[in-house]
RNA sequence: GCGCCCGUAGCUCAACCGGAUAGAGCAUCGGCCUUCUAAGCCGAGGGUUGCAGGUUCAAGUCCUGCCGGGCGUACCA
């Protein structure tokens, strides 16, 4: 029994068909809107009420009834037009997160069913650094896989990077024309920001550069030996610059999970002639087309999904559907998610009709976008420089780490310069991953150093904070005897602490249902607020044993469900702040 | 034009898929440190949930129509 609330459902519901003689009638269990409605309330008699034409406080209580005694439950209540209150018992909440003593793994539900899901996150493009764009897929991708993982499922992750394609002809013509000595090509690459830039403004003013650029998309595109050793110097140096970035950003993406543009190279020819063969394709304007019924573009026109160009090059499109083949068949993924920004959901949703009308992947292999906002300066306007270029990451997170610096050591000023730079780290870089997990992934998302820093309100430092502290506290019990002895609620702040730590199953099957990392931060917020009013209410060094014990075993569990929802967001802890 | 997303306190965001009096934080104002980290806690003010209808015992949530914003919409990714 790991979900109160399930538990509760379930039992509720088979009372409610029961009395009410309606098979599979829904109790409609949530955590209870105000607390003196309870801990638990079911909202689901009135409709069934509605539907018997019965009274709904009648039948409330004729379910009450037909539920009878129950160790998990001290009372129920009918309680305004025919809701139930439910009233969780104190000795089964003294029992129960006794048990979490040596271990919270049991708050971890396990998936009945684990199912392979294959998550395509972070994928930025080679050609240039990662800048500020990449920063919301990577965070939440790399969140929502933890917690797939931590449900039982088998997670592959796949990093698309973006690796082939006609800027890459740019790139290597401007690299080659600067030197062939691989050292020095090494260090001009090493500021791929300025490089691009670099090798965009020869290539839009010099037309004979322009010109043996295009000549070398050409090249590559047929093998040209020499060519291709130039495209992987610069993949290898581009993908070190994404390492340096995961490693910072403590982001568990692999280069295992590397699974670039290129690699599906050699299977685009096929998806067209399975296209084909399907009699899927049509060509229009030259160019090989799929049109899907539920497509429609200006006018009511057909809309199609352009899969070859007029010129026979490839376009994304057919990379995506080779992509999702590969996931369907050779992975054998029951379900795809691509943590993509929003704007690309017309995209998706061509591809994800065209693979399953072609048959690329089974019916029953579920793809979905799981999409997100645009990440938003404080004005409101698409986040940029001053002067209007991207931001890259690496920028970004050491300005990050910098700021926080500033803040630990105003706060602590005694503690040694190292540690504090440790602290800062974490801190800065918590914060940044922490702000964005913490909203809606949906919605667009302003990014503000101030909000994000601050040790007020649902922030990463407050978090991290809050665990410190109780770390601190653990650090002076000295005391040997507490894992021996029992929980005891003696204040309704413990009570209240214990049903909030109970309740991380329910979080996390939310995370995992909806794709909400959101969901979690505002667990652990509330869970961190809750334990900051246990901790001013009930005095856990001073009380007096077993009281003592019991509030000391308290601090830890929360401190071990603080550590372990962080970590499943992605954020490190620290003993020391 | 059509399609998708969005509109909640001055600002940033919630609201567990239709439930009881719409909640937090920031900012503002007022309390609490000889006491386990005050990076904290407690309290106050602040709302016609863009507008108008509809469905329902019950609507921020579902349906329709407006208004306002963002994004996308045939050979870029």
């Amino acid at each position: 029994m790991s979900n109160i609330r399930e538990t509760l459902e379930v039992k509720i519901s088979t009372a409610l068909s029961s009395v009410a003689e309606l098979p599979d009638s829904k109790a409609n269990v949530i955590i209870a809107s105000r607390s003196e409605f309870g801990d638990y309330q079911a909202n689901g008699i009135m409709s069934v009420a509605k539907q018997l034409k019965s009274n709904p406080r009648e039948l409330a209580q004729q379910v009450v009834e037909q539920l009878g005694h129950d160790p998990l439950i001290d009372h129920y209540e009918v309680a305004g037009p025919g809701f139930i209150n439910i009233h969780l018992s104190n000795s089964w909440l003294e029992q129960r997160s006794k048990e979490l003593q040596n271990s919270i793994q049991s708050l971890i539900p396990q998936v009945a069913e684990p199912q392979t899901i294959v998550v395509d996150y972070s994928s930025p493009n080679l050609a240039k650094e990662m800048h500020v764009g990449h920063l919301r897929g990577t965070i939440i991708g790399d969140s929502l896989v933890r917690v797939l993982e931590a449900l039982g499922h088998k997670v592959i992750r796949q990093n698309h990077v973006g690796d082939w394609g006609t800027q890459f002809g740019m790139l290597i013509a401007y690299l080659q024309s600067l030197s062939t000595d691989h050292d020095i090509q090494s260090t001009q690459l090493a500021d791929l920001e300025v490089f691009y830039r670099a090798a965009k403004a020869r290539f839009d003013t010099d037309p004979d550069f322009a010109a043996t650029a295009r000549a070398c998309v050409v090249k590559l595109q047929a093998g040209d030996t020499q060519i291709l050793a130039i495209w992987e110097q610069f993949i290898e140096e581009s993908l070190h610059h994404c390492g340096a970035i995961y490693e910072k950003l403590n982001i568990k993406i692999q280069p295992s999970d590397l699974r670039a543009e290129s690699f599906y190279n050699n299977r685009l020819q096929g998806i067209i002639d399975d296209l084909n063969d399907k009699n899927l394709v049509t060509v229009s304007d030259g160019a090989k087309c799929v049109f899907l019924d539920q497509f429609k573009g200006k006018d009511g026109n057909p809309l199609p999904v352009i899969v070859q160009k007029s010129d026979g090059g490839f376009l994304y499109a057919t990379t995506d559907l080779a992509a999702i083949q590969f996931r369907g068949v050779e992975l054998g993924a029951e379900r795809v998610l691509y943590v993509v920004d929003a704007r690309q959901s017309l995209h998706f949703q061509q591809i994800f009709a065209v693979a399953h009308e072609a048959g690329f992947v089974k019916e029953t292999c579920k793809l979905e976008h799981i999409a997100y906002g645009t990440m938003m300066g404080k004005d409101g306007r698409p986040f940029k420089t001053r002067s209007g270029d991207t931001i890259k990451l690496v920028d970004l997170l050491d300005e990050a780490s910098r700021r926080a610096f500033v803040l630990v050591s105003d706060k602590n000023p005694d503690l040694d310069n190292a540690l504090r730079q440790k602290i800062a780290e974490t801190v800065g870089i918590g914060a940044v991953k922490y702000a964005d997990l913490s909203k809606n992934r949906t919605s667009d998302y302003i990014f503000d150093w101030d909000s994000m820093l601050s040790f007020e309100g649902n922030t990463a430092p407050y978090l991290l904070y809050a665990y410190a502290r109780i770390k601190s506290i653990l650090r002076k019990q000295e005391d040997t005897s507490v894992s021996s002895s029992n929980i005891i609620i003696t204040d309704n702040a413990e009570r209240a602490l214990i049903i909030k730590l109970l309740q991380l199953p329910e979080v996390l099957q939310s995370v995992a249902k909806d794709y909400l990392p959101s969901h979690l931060s505002t667990y652990l917020y509330e869970l961190a607020g809750i334990f900051m009013r246990f901790y001013e209410a009930c005095p856990i060094l001073k009380a007096e044993p077993p009281i003592k014990h019991s509030r000391l075993l308290l601090a830890e569990i929360t401190a071990n469900t603080l550590k372990e929802g962080l970590h499943l967001l992605g954020l490190e802890t620290l003993e020391q702040m």
